[in-house]
DNA sequence: ATTAGCACTCTCTTGAGGTGAGTGCTAATC
DNA sequence: GATTAGCACTCACCTCAAGAGAGTGCTAAT
């Protein structure tokens, strides 16, 4: 049901990698001569008309070559698009680099630089969302005191995110007393994603802790909290990237992208998925009106098979997908192994 | 010794304001028209041409209006230019969205929402820097085993900026020893900044847990790093503010400046500063490529008349200068007061 | 079914002419 | 002696027309 036979997509193939390349409409003479297709430019024309048609390509004026369409980018993803593989300069590159990041014990270091070496290679924007607070299972927690009134909740996860966390208390409290709440809590939670607790568990551990009930609530409350708040932690990468391309010669369009990306609930919540593996977005699929000209490739990334966060790639949707998916992959891979050894 | 005598200030007061409110070159009629200067336009060209000749303006073309030099905006700023006051509605503004911040404990937090009201206030790029580590004073130090290998070192500092950093432990050690060194330290380092810690002390300090050695010398490597890498906590609010400056409509420009936006180690470099109260740095004098068309308005912020941090506004040469000035001012007390109750 | 040929369309560049803002200089005026 | 009116001149910018070039759709021949 595809609709196109295969000369079509031939020409639907050149159209869009041409294109790619050369930012250019591209006409008929161009194609009959620069690709495999043995026709002449004024059968392609005719292909052309009919791709047109179909909704595939398009023409900015009458007398000019073919774009692509956001339906043609779809079916070239979909169907058509070679695989690319690194090339060895970028797979040393990529080694090299991460070699050097396995010295790093905090995740948002790690982070930051994986969007920096995304952007590097990729020669667009990167968006890289650090382990999800919600999709990470507890590790430790400690409770350090610091005057009468507060105290400072420090979080371990097991996907090595520190979350620091200022509480009011409710009275002053005896170290002691804290120690016990503290110990209670990491033995009945170790191990759990915030997710994972059920009302159940919760009434339990109330429960439990009823005589310190309302430090208790002071806890449940932060976690709530940065469950919410702590999802926004983006790191972007290559901003600048994004002024390379023609198609962001407005000056509009520009500043409308700066101001997103320091959006970064929104941001946030664009990267965040549950489906796995490479994901491509193009034009309107992204659901924001200031991303209706940009494709969005993203990866997830693990910690024991379960997805935690999400590295990506925003370019226009001239973006070079074939590449860009190889080394979209190929980082995310290196972040797994780094993700898994923290 | 200015070389200005009244007449010529008063003409140079005039291109000055009238430039940064139209950014079009200013010519004689305008002068004699809409400023409070009883003198022909005849006249008026004749002192433009003197202000040339002393390089305080300049024409973009011959027959063209004049517009400011660096020097011009220079002796503008220190001895020309009029005091602001905040508007009312600036002033609700600034005290309403400080009650709020009131509410959070993290400075991190505080301080980006600082470069938020900082950037959408004054309608330029703001930039932020977090209290420095190195002028902070020691409040409390935590060590939190996370494995057999590792530990999580929790630093508190008296401007209330956590630290969290990864040591690895050089050998498994028991709680009680490292709550031992914890302890010493803590008594030993409270009140007190890194940067004020001696080498005699440092020695002292060696010395008294020569027994722990390795625990300690692993401490002090982490504060040195912090010392260093944890400056460029650097904040930026407004980043899509420079494009509404049709100064900034060349491309290359924004590139230029957006590449300088990801690189926190330089802003913090040219954020740090020993100077008190409000710091103009015009053009050049930022002694930065990409920032000679812009100027710095900077001022710090403090704790208890300690000066721990910056915050800086980034605009056009031809920025409202008395305006960044009143609102940077405005913004540094509301902030020094949010700090003190940290 | 394919292709060569051709008229046509539309963008983009170039150059000429006109407009307007602003200047510098000179001579008259206060 | 300082100020100003007057005037010729300069230069950016706009508009318009002409021409080039790339590419198309259609038709007729292969």
């Amino acid at each position: 049901m595809t609709g196109l036979n295969e000369r079509k997509q031939k020409i639907l193939h050149a159209i869009v990698t041409d294109y790619i390349q050369t930012a250019e409409p591209v006409g008929s003479r161009t194609i009959s001569r620069h690709y495999q297709i043995n026709l002449s430019a004024a059968t392609i024309r005719n292909e052309m008309a009919d791709l047109e048609e179909l909704g595939y390509v398009t023409q900015p004026h009458t007398s000019a070559g073919r774009i692509p369409t956001q339906q043609g980018y779809r079916f070239y993803v979909d169907a058509l698009m070679d695989q690319a593989a690194l090339t060895p300069a970028e797979e040393k590159y990529l080694t090299e680099f991460f070699r050097q990041l396995q010295k790093m014990q905090e995740i948002d270091l790690i982070i930051k630089y994986t969007a920096r070496v995304l952007s590097d290679l990729t020669n667009y924007t990167s968006l890289v969302l650090g382990p999800q607070f919600r999709r990470s299972a507890f590790k430790q927690m400690q409770i350090i005191p610091i005057d009468q009134e507060r105290a400072l909740v420090v979080l371990i996860t097991d996907t090595g995110y520190i979350k620091n966390k200022v509480i009011m208390l409710p009275r002053a409290l005896e170290q002691e007393e804290l120690d016990h709440v503290v110990a209670y809590l990491n033995q009945q939670m170790a191990g759990k994603t915030i997710a994972s607790l059920s009302a159940e568990q919760l009434r339990q551990l109330r429960y439990d802790l009823y005589a310190r009930i309302d430090i208790f609530n002071h806890l449940m409350n932060m976690l709530e909290e940065s469950a919410a708040e702590g999802e926004s932690r983006v790191f972007l990468g290559g901003t600048s990237n994004i002024l390379n391309q023609p198609e962001f010669k407005d000056m509009e369009k520009i500043k409308h992208l700066l101001t997103l990306f320091e959006q970064g609930d929104r941001l946030s919540f664009m990267l965040e998925t549950d489906a796995e593996g490479v994901l491509i977005r193009i034009g309107t699929e992204n659901n924001l009106q200031e991303m209706n000209d940009c494709s969005l490739i993203t990866a997830s990334y693990y910690l024991y098979d379960r997805p935690v966060g999400t590295i990506g790639v925003l370019g226009p949707t001239r973006m070079e997908y074939a590449r860009v998916i190889t080394i979209i992959e190929a980082i995310a891979n290196q972040l797994n192994r780094l993700i898994a050894a923290l």
